[in-house]
DNA sequence: AATGAATGAGGGTTCATTCAT
DNA sequence: CATGAATGAACCCTCATTCAT
C-alpha cells in the first residue's frame, strides 16, 4: 500500500496544490496586501468559493506558503558537525548552501517571497518570517563560534558576521531570481565562499 | 532671479515637506498598502484635499520620498580614485560606506522604507528602486574590477561578489534597525571590511 | 392501498422528520437568517446534498415547521359550543387555553419561532403566519361575539378585545419561555382568566 | 440664537436623519439581518462610502434607531403619583398609555421594528431591545403591585398580569398597524382599560 | 438515494480620489 | 489655497444551491 490515498483525497490534494501555487505566484508578485483572493483564484481557475473550502483566509494560505518553505528549508540546515571523522567543515557547509540555494532558485515565486517578505499588515506572518530568518542567522552565528573555537576561524563579531553573511546569501539569491544570465548556484556558492573564507584581497 | 524664494513659495515648501514628512512615518510603519492617506493626513494634520494638492496621488508622495532619498545617497557615493596622490583607496572605500550607512541608520523611516519597499502597486517605483540597487551595485563591481586591474585584489568574478556584497550592506543595516544595543557604524563597517578583505579564515 | 407505508417510504419519512427537528433547532436559536444550512446538517447529521432531496430550500423547511405547527394548534382550537348540556363555556376555554399552551411550552423551539418569526425572506411564509393568528384572533372574537349574544359578556368591541387577548397570550408565553422559574401553565391561565373575565379592580 | 447650527452642521444633521429614516424602513421591512447595507443606501439616495461617513456600522445605525426611540417613550413612562392630590391613577396611567400608543402608531416603521423584533443575530440588539420590555413590564408590574397596597385592586400575580398586560399592548399596537380602518388611540385605550380594569363578564 | 466539492451572487466594509464650497 | 463630504470600485468572506460521482 504505497499510497493511502483513495482517489477522491486525491483530487483534494492536487486543488490545494493547484491553489497554493497560484497563491503563491501571485503573493511573489504582488507582495501580501496586493494580493487579492481575486487575483488568485482566477490565477487558479478557481471560484471564488472554492478558496474558502481549501484555506479559511487570506492570511491562512500565506502562511501555509511560509510553513511549507520554511520547513523544506529546515531539512536542509543543521549544524556543522566538528566531531573526528566528520567531513571537512567548509564541505558540510557548501553541502548545505547549496542544497539551500538550490531548493529556493529552483522555486522562483518562492524565491521572491522570501526576499521581500517585508511589510505584512498581517504582523504573525512577518514574524514568522523573521523568526524564520533569525534562526538562520542563529545557526550561522553558532557556526562561527565553533570555528573559532576550534581554531579554524580568526577571531570575529560573530553576530555581525552572521548578519553579513545571510545579507550575502540573500544578495546572491536575488541576483539569481533577477539575472536571466545567472551563473549556476554551484559556482556562485564557491565564489561566496571564497570571499567569505580568504576575502577579496590579492 | 536669485534662489530666495517669495513667502507664499516658501510656505508650500513647507507645506510639501510636512506631508513627505508624515507619509515616510506612516509609510514605515505600515507599508505601502497598510499606510492609509488618513493616516498620512492625520500625521500631517492637514485636510484630506490638502494632500491631493501637493501629491497626485498616494504613489506620487511615496515615489517622492523614494527619489529624495535615493539623489542623497547618491552623493554619499562615487568611483573610487585610483589616481597617484588620491587617498588609499580602502580608506575612500570606508568613508563612502560609513556616510552611507550612517545616513540610513540615523533616519530609520527611511531606512525601513528601503529595505522593505518591495511591493508597490505601480511597477514604476519598484522598478526605480531596483535601478538604484542595481546603480549601487555596479559601483562596487567597478570598485572590484579596478581593484583587480591595479592588482589590488585577487581575481574575481566582480559582478556575483559585488551582489554579495551589496547582500552584506543591508543585512548589517537591518540588524542595526532591529537590533536595540546594536554596535556602532564604525565598529559595523571595520569588522565588514575586514570580512571582505581578509575573510573569516585565521 | 391501506395507510401502511412500505419500509422504503418510512425511511424517508423518518429522515425527513430528523432533518425538520433539526432544522427547528437551528431556527429557535439563529431566527431564520441566522440558520445556516450548515448548522441545519450538521445537526441532522446528513450530507449537504441530502438536504435539498427532502427540501427545495432554506425557505421550505421553515414553511414546512411553521405548517405542521399550525396544524397541530388548529386541532386544539375550536369555536365554543353554547348548546344546551354542553359544558359552560368558560370551562371550555379553559381547556383550550391550557391545551394549547401546554403544547407550545412544551416545544421550546416551536415556541421561540412563533414568538419571533417576524422576517422571513419569503413573504409567503410571513403572510401564513399572519393568516393564522388572524385566523386564532377570529376564533377569540367570534367567542367574545356569541358571549355577548347569550348575555355572559358585556357589550365591547370584540376585534379590539380579541387583539388584546391574543397578545396577552403571547405576552405570558414569552414570560414562560424566557423566565426559569416560571409558574406552571395551569396557574397562569387561571389568572390570566381572572383578568379577563373580572378585571383587577377589586 | 434659537438654532446653535451652522449650515454644514445642519446638512450633516438632515443627512445622518436622512439615513436612519431610510435604515428603519429597511430594517421594519426586513428585519435586522435582512437588511442590506445596499437596501439602505439605495433607500437613502446614497452612495456606499457615505452610509459609513454617518454609522460606523449596519449595527450602529440600528443602535441608534433603537437608542432614539427608546430615549423618546422613556419620557413618556413613568411611577403612577399616589400622592394625596395626584390625578386619580387611572387617569395618569391613561395619559401615558395614550401618549406612549400614539407615538409608536405614529411611526410606523418604527413600530413594526418593535413588534417584530425577534431574532437578530446581533446579540448586543436583541438584548437592548429585551432590557427595554423588561423595563415597560417592571413599570406595569410596580404599578399593580403599588394598586394592590393602597387596596385599589384586588389580589393578583402582579409579574404574571404585567405580562399579560404588555402583551395586550402588543396585540393592540400590531392590530393599528396592520388594519387600515383601525380605531382612534382613544378609543383603543378605552375599551382596553376597560377589560383591566372591569373584565368583559357582564 | 446519498454525497460533498464546486459555485458565484451577495454580504459588510475600506479607502484612494474628486469637487463644490 | 484649503477644506472635508461624497463617491464607488474593490476588498475579504459567507452561504444557499447545484451536480457529477
Amino acid at each position: 500500500m504505497v499510497s493511502t490515498l483513495d482517489p477522491g483525497e486525491r483530487a483534494k490534494q492536487e486543488r490545494r496544490r493547484q491553489i497554493l501555487d497560484a497563491a503563491k505566484a501571485v503573493f511573489a508578485d504582488a507582495g501580501y496586501h496586493g494580493a487579492s483572493i481575486n487575483a488568485i483564484i482566477e490565477r487558479a481557475q478557481i471560484a471564488r468559493g472554492t478558496f474558502y473550502l481549501y484555506f479559511s483566509s487570506k492570511a491562512a494560505v500565506f502562511d501555509s506558503i511560509l510553513d511549507q518553505a520554511m520547513a523544506e528549508l529546515r531539512t536542509k540546515l543543521r549544524r556543522i558537525d566538528v566531531a573526528p571523522g566528520a567531513p571537512a567543515p567548509q564541505v558540510q557547509l557548501r553541502e548545505q548552501v547549496v542544497a539551500t540555494l538550490e531548493y529556493i532558485v529552483s522555486d522562483r515565486a518562492l524565491a521572491m517571497l522570501l526576499m521581500s517578505a517585508g511589510h505584512t499588515p498581517d504582523a504573525e506572518a512577518t514574524e514568522r518570517l523573521d523568526l524564520f530568518f533569525t534562526e538562520v542567522r542563529d545557526l550561522i552565528q553558532r557556526a562561527l563560534e565553533t570555528g573559532m573555537e576550534i581554531g579554524l576561524l580568526r577571531p570575529c563579531k560573530p553576530q555581525l558576521v552572521a548578519a553579513a553573511m545571510l545579507g550575502m546569501i540573500r544578495g546572491v539569491i536575488e541576483l539569481m531570481i533577477h539575472q536571466t544570465d545567472a551563473p549556476t548556484v554551484d559556482e556562485v556558492v564557491s565564489e561566496m565562499m571564497l570571499v567569505v573564507f580568504r576575502g577579496v584581497l590579492k
